[in-house]
RNA sequence: CGGGGAUUGGCGCAGUUGGCUAGCGCGCCGCGUUUGGGACGCGGAGGUCGGAGGUUCGAGUCCUCUAUCCCCGACCA
């Protein structure tokens, strides 16, 4: 893509009211507009990352058997009553709306109800199961006080699976398959460094505990206390001498930290299959009820996430699996040889396959190294009169000061697709 | 939902006790000079001051109501 052409651009200023470094830099990158409190437009690059965090998420997901679907946002009044989960004093942050037609339908906080009813058309035999479902969609939840930018959205893209399993130990087979491919999103997000599984609370879902995977950050929500050495952590919510010992975690070894929580992944148990009897026929022609689990991760908090923790001062800071572009191309000043020895380079790397961002502007090399920072994108290349005469091209990482000079073909050799 | 702060061109801001054609910076358009870390000169376009009502000869400025945004707290399935 060319710069030139991109219809956003990057800012000097960010609004003043938007706190949140990760809002700040993302507007200011021009990856994301604000529309309302929590709720965020994807600009282009925005949305190149926002679909590929997506993407590393969906490949993990399928590894490990995960079978995509896409359920409806607009969710009926009467599927939700079966659970009690209707009801305001129970789920507090339903939009509501009615049907021209009479109805009263609510917009998808979640979609453990409407996931467990499908299924009733499909699971009858112990032979059915197990089966991991998931799928990526846009959850809506009318939170009172939305805030920290991309971290807490009352519109925002999650991904949520589910596990339907025919007894506690199967279904504690798949959730240690799903914590490891959860582990695996978090190494290729660049976050498992800062990400802790942490205990929790089982909340209205689960009467034991939760799990929940918390980056660590100061603009998170959550209170947790991490044992390094054993790289666990408990959530603050239930932090108590006897989870403790529960837990085998002692008191003196634990670290206070503010975290934000990315992944949540738990044992539902029979709380939706009873309900709504979702049921099977064992091997001996036995009526049993499924074992479910669930597991979500916020897509756009992550991406929230990640702009906040892992950027600089000069701005964004992408892992390379994520980011808009594996390149930011730079032509330096106006001769006519350094703009066409940048637009063959350009041109090239589109032939290989190489995802480039192409700064054509007629601006300054200030600019275009600052907007180059900011965007994250990790490889900045530069052709300039040096370059050109050298028959070289100026490489420099994200997070490096030093720029090296290679060859075109070097440059290929090192960051093309391997065939 | 409680408390605090805010709302003025696309963005960031200023606007004294009410007073004349509402300013500044960034960005944008044009011309020229520049070109390895957000350059400079000259000339332009663009706002009716969140919304509604009121006080007044006169309201961006005062009053009432209201909407929205931000922060702290509560909440967070």
């Amino acid at each position: 893509m060319k710069l030139s052409t991109l219809f956003t651009k990057s800012k000097k200023d960010v609004p003043a009211g938007e706190t949140a470094k990760n809002a700040q830099l993302l507007i200011k990158a021009g990856f994301v507009e604000k529309e309302m409190a929590g709720v965020y437009a994807y600009l282009p690059l925005g949305k190149k990352v926002l679909d590929n965090i997506t993407r590393v998420v969906k490949e993990e997901m399928n590894i490990i058997g995960g079978q995509e679907i896409s359920l409806t946002a607009l969710q009926p009044k009467e599927l939700w009553e079966v659970t009690g989960r209707w009801n305001d004093d129970v789920i507090d942050v339903w939009f509501k709306t009615k049907l021209n037609s009479g109805g009263e339908i609510g917009l998808g906080v979640s979609h453990e109800e409407p996931l467990t009813a499908l299924l009733k058309n499909y699971i009858t035999s112990y032979q059915d199961l197990p089966v991991f479902i998931y799928q990526v969609q846009t959850k809506f939840r009318n939170e009172l006080r939305a805030k920290s930018g991309l971290m807490r959205g009352r519109e925002f893209l999650m991904k949520d699976m589910y596990s339907f399993a025919r007894t506690e130990e199967e279904h504690q087979k798949l959730f240690t398959e799903a914590k490891k491919s959860y582990e695996r999103v978090f190494k290729r997000l660049g976050l498992s460094d800062k990400t802790f599984f942490t205990t929790a609370d089982g909340g209205m879902f689960s009467s034991d505990f939760s799990y929940e995977f918390q980056t660590v950050t100061d603009n998170g929500e959550d209170i947790i206390y991490l044992d390094r050495d054993k790289n666990i952590a408990v959530n603050e919510e239930i932090m108590n001498d006897e989870v403790l010992s529960k837990l085998g975690l002692k008191k003196e070894n634990l670290e206070q930290l503010k975290a934000s929580e990315v992944g949540n992944i738990f044992n539902l148990g029979t709380k939706y299959s009873k309900p709504f009897e979702l049921n099977y026929l064992s091997e001996d022609n036995k009526l049993e009820p499924v074992i479910m689990g669930c597991y979500g991760l916020g897509i756009s908090r992550v991406m929230g996430v990640i702009a906040e923790i892992l950027s600089d001062d000069k701005g964004l800071v992408w892992p390379e699996e994520i980011a808009p572009a594996r390149f930011y191309l730079i032509n330096l000043g106006s001769d006519s040889e350094v703009i066409e020895a940048a637009n063959e380079l350009y041109k090239r790397l589109i032939d290989e396959g190489i995802e480039v961002l192409y700064d054509d502007r007629d601006v300054h090399a200030g600019e275009k190294f600052a907007d180059a920072d900011l965007s994250g994108i990790p490889y900045r290349v530069v052709i300039s009169n040096k370059t050109v005469a050298q028959e070289k091209v100026e490489l420099k990482p994200r997070l490096s000061s030093e720029p090296e000079l290679l060859s075109i073909d070097k440059l290929i050799e090192t960051f093309g697709v391997k065939l």
